[in-house]
DNA sequence: CCATCCACGTTTTTT
DNA sequence: ACGTGGATGG
């Protein structure tokens, strides 16, 4: 079983008792050794399955290490728990949560969830967002929650600082939202578990006695709470196994805690480090690059990686004119080696640093039939249609989430509007009930008027369905809900533009849902519910596809591609512009440890490329190369660097910048003949320019010139109005005025109006109902 | 109550 | 460049 490992791998697979650090970089083999460790406890050791419990962040790893624990342990492999810290969490507060008084129903929210609340929160405490942006007020939280701290924590915490008096508040408030709500956010998850341990130490004793051996993946990522909770779980036994990289670590935004790993030893006095350094991943080219940037990191547990690989090629290093090059030409040479069979689509990535990098390349791959799929950006879930259609299967399982309810009430139009809700949310605040039961009693609520009727049959339909519930599928349930509401009616109704793909995700959502229940007959609503509160884009990702993969350098933390892409290696994108002007050293070591993940993915060929121009938010960009870049001694890239260096060199002479065919052809011709297919969910990019630059035929323009000057005879005739240009007209609000502009609109006439009492309006000529004086 | 327009912020990364 | 949310008018 142990068998060709390295004799650092052995190690650690064959520790026994005791806390174990395993430091392993890049492609170490740091999965092999936990599952053989786990193999090996029970084994040789006789451990029992049942008591050993291995912790991910992802549920990809988690699914990842399941798959190899089952194949290598076998019998018994079942009982073991390989969970993310999230879902272990969730699984354990299920069970016990009533006894920190909220009810094992609870509903988990996201981060738009949070939002609302937020907003909420702010109306209540009559806080204005200009002030004060919703965003920062929950970041605070968030980083609060990482660190254990609730409400009152947090309040003496920072007693002095006055300036977070309001925070303090909005903390209380929005906390207080989420327990009418029987809900928990992200953070609260890993927060409640610590809670409910320090609240009732039998029942953390009882888990103590179960997990007896624990493992923890990525542990340089976790944060206080996190280690917290591990830390608990692991004190009687104190057979806690963490792995991790300190070069690795890259969520310091999201909370996590560098000195976790950093100072396992110090709080595990007798713990045995074991450092994997041999790589079984990268060509000796690509870790050389990569080593050579992290050592420019101090504060480091320190640490070379090293292969024994034989085979070898260059780094290569690619300067574009702008963006759209850089993804034609990308594009064009993944297909090159399609076609010359060099490679498969599902052997290539391209990483980049922020989601809004992967819109050339769609473009482009759209354009050129490349199959891809993107990982990231919008989560499938967080999708408006999607958690619209959520939202009512919540109000069905649970009507107490106030949120939901409030959500869907008017989702499609049903004529309730704001007025209607704020009076029922006030009666039911007064009386001290959820939104929907309130909903249930809108005849005795005062002042609803004929809107109490709109609300009953609202009432009656979810009501329906909660019976529905009991005889038929969630599948069926949800048809004839998307039917009763008229909810894709609607959505066709609302934008044209991208109707067909939001239907193609409540497609997709459907069939979601039913292999979801083929999978888990037994399973309820709430199983299901759960879970999709727990996913992400990254899970949807079957190794088997054949397509390249689009996503930002964090999501791809933890895998692996023969071929790899990072683009957009310019100061400012990647180290982004933030952490350069936050002039905050720990700062840019973080996206030295990113760059340093980055080209760590790469297998056999890494690829690293610049472009000169990129549009950011609308604007062109001119930013000289990666400073990680520069940090590459120039003998371990294949490529010519341009001279600029950390400004921008006008006259650079770019002659060895690749061609540029797009000036003439924008993307070029197809000889490929690549199977179009569309694996990603992600909204379709625009048309492309070719496309979009449609040229208009002479006749078209004459036809279209007709139609304008049409419009403006028409009004200089003053007819169909009954008034014109230099006319005085009254309306009904403002009075008497002189009509100063008639212009003809996409379906009515524009008036502009200059009024004596109220000055210039513009206004449409159906809605103003101008009369002539 | 709804449709429409405009101003504004957003984009560094996410379980 | 793009989407969202507030303001506005009917």
């Amino acid at each position: 079983m142990l068998e060709g490992m390295n004799d650092r791998q052995y190690e650690a697979a064959t520790h026994k008792e005791g806390p174990l650090l395993i430091i392993a970089g890049a492609g170490s083999g740091k999965t092999r050794v936990l599952t053989h460790r786990i193999a090996y406890l029970i084994e040789e050791h006789k451990v029992n399955p049942f008591n050993i419990m291995a912790i991910t962040f992802t549920n990809k790893a988690a699914a990842e290490m399941r798959e190899r624990i089952d194949k290598i342990v076998g019998f018994g492999s079942e009982s073991i728990w390989v969970m993310t810290f999230h879902s272990t969490c969730v699984r354990i507060l299920r069970r016990h949560i009533d006894n920190i008084g909220y009810d094992n129903s609870f509903t988990i929210y996201d981060t738009d969830d949070q939002k609302s609340v937020m907003k909420a929160v702010f109306k209540k405490l009559n806080i204005d967002p200009k002030q004060l942006k919703e965003s920062t007020v929950l970041k605070e939280i968030s980083r609060a929650k990482d660190e254990l701290l609730g409400p009152d924590d947090y309040a003496s915490t920072y007693a002095a600082d006055y300036s977070k008096r309001r925070i303090v508040e909005c903390y209380r408030e929005y906390q207080e939202t989420l327990r009418r709500n029987n809900a928990l956010d992200f953070d609260d998850l890993i927060r409640f578990t610590v809670a409910l341990f320090r609240a009732c130490p039998e029942i953390l004793e009882n888990y103590q006695d179960r997990f007896k051996y624990i493992m923890v993946d990525e542990y340089q990522d976790t944060n206080t709470a996190q280690f917290t909770f591990v830390k608990m779980l692991a004190d009687k036994y104190r057979n806690i196994c963490v792995v991790g990289d300190d070069d690795q670590s890259i969520y310091k935004f999201r909370g996590a805690n560098i000195q976790n790993i950093l100072n396992f030893e110090k709080v595990y006095r007798d713990t045995k480090v074991v450092k994997l350094e041999q790589n079984y991943r990268s060509t000796q080219s690509i870790l050389n690059v990569a080593n050579a940037v992290i050592a420019n990191n101090t504060g480091r547990k320190g640490k070379k990686l090293w292969t024994a690989r034989e085979d070898d090629e260059p780094v290569y290093f690619r300067a574009f004119e702008n963006a759209r090059e850089e993804a034609i030409e990308i594009g064009s040479e993944i297909a090159s080696y399609k076609r010359r069979g060099i490679a498969d689509f599902k052997d290539i990535a391209i990483l980049y640093r922020t989601n809004a990098q992967s819109r050339e390349f769609e473009e482009y791959f759209v354009h050129e039939n490349i199959p891809y799929q993107l990982v990231g950006g919008v989560n499938f879930y967080a999708r408006k249609e999607i958690k619209d259609l959520l939202a009512y299967l919540k109000t069905v399982d649970n009507a107490r989430d106030d949120l939901q309810v409030k959500r869907i009430i008017n989702v499609p139009k049903r004529g309730i509007g704001l007025t209607t809700v704020t009076k029922i949310s006030d009666f039911a605040d007064n009386n001290d009930m959820s939104f929907y039961a309130a909903c249930k009693i809108a005849d005795e609520i005062p002042g609803l008027g004929k809107a109490s009727a709109k609300i009953n049959s609202f009432v009656e339909m979810i009501e329906t369905y909660k019976n529905a519930l009991q005889e038929t599928t969630i599948l069926d349930v949800i048809k004839q809900l998307i039917e009763d509401t008229g909810y894709i009616e609607e959505i066709r109704a609302e934008d044209g533009e991208r109707a067909d793909e939001r239907e193609e995700n409540i497609g997709e959502l459907l069939s979601k849902i039913k292999s979801y229940e083929d999978e888990h007959p037994e399973n309820t609503l709430s199983d299901f519910l759960e879970e999709v509160a727990l996913v992400s884009d990254l899970d949807s990702v079957d190794e088997n596809d054949s397509r390249v993969l689009l996503m930002t350098i964090h999501s791809a933390k933890g895998l692996e591609y023969p071929i790899c892409y990072v683009s957009g290696m310019e100061e400012g994108i990647f180290p982004s512009y933030m952490t350069i002007n936050s002039g905050n050293d720990d700062d840019i070591e973080e996206e030295r440890r990113l760059a340093y993940v980055a080209f760590t993915r790469a297998m056999n060929r890494l690829t690293i490329t610049y472009a000169k121009a990129r549009m950011i938010r609308g604007e062109t960009q001119y930013n000289p190369v990666s400073r990680f870049v520069r940090e590459i001694p120039t003998e371990y890239l294949k490529g010519e660097l341009p001279r600029n260096k950390f400004r921008i060199d006008e006259d650079y002479d770019d002659n060895s910048s690749p061609r540029s065919f797009f000036k003439e052809n924008p993307f070029g011709g197809n000889d490929d003949g690549f199977i179009p297919r569309k694996y990603s969910f992600q909204s379709k990019p625009v048309a492309s320019p070719v496309v979009k630059k449609h040229e208009m035929t002479q006749a078209e323009a004459k036809a279209k010139l007709d139609t304008m000057t049409k419009g403006i005879q028409k009004i200089s005739d003053s007819n169909e109005l009954g008034y014109g240009v230099g006319d005085r007209v009254r309306h009904i609000k403002f009075g008497v005025g002189t009509v100063l502009e008639l212009k003809e609109g996409p379906r009515d006439y524009q008036v502009t109006v200059d009024f004596d009492d109220f000055g210039k309006k513009i206004m449409y000529a159906n809605f103003a109902k101008l009369k002539k004086e």
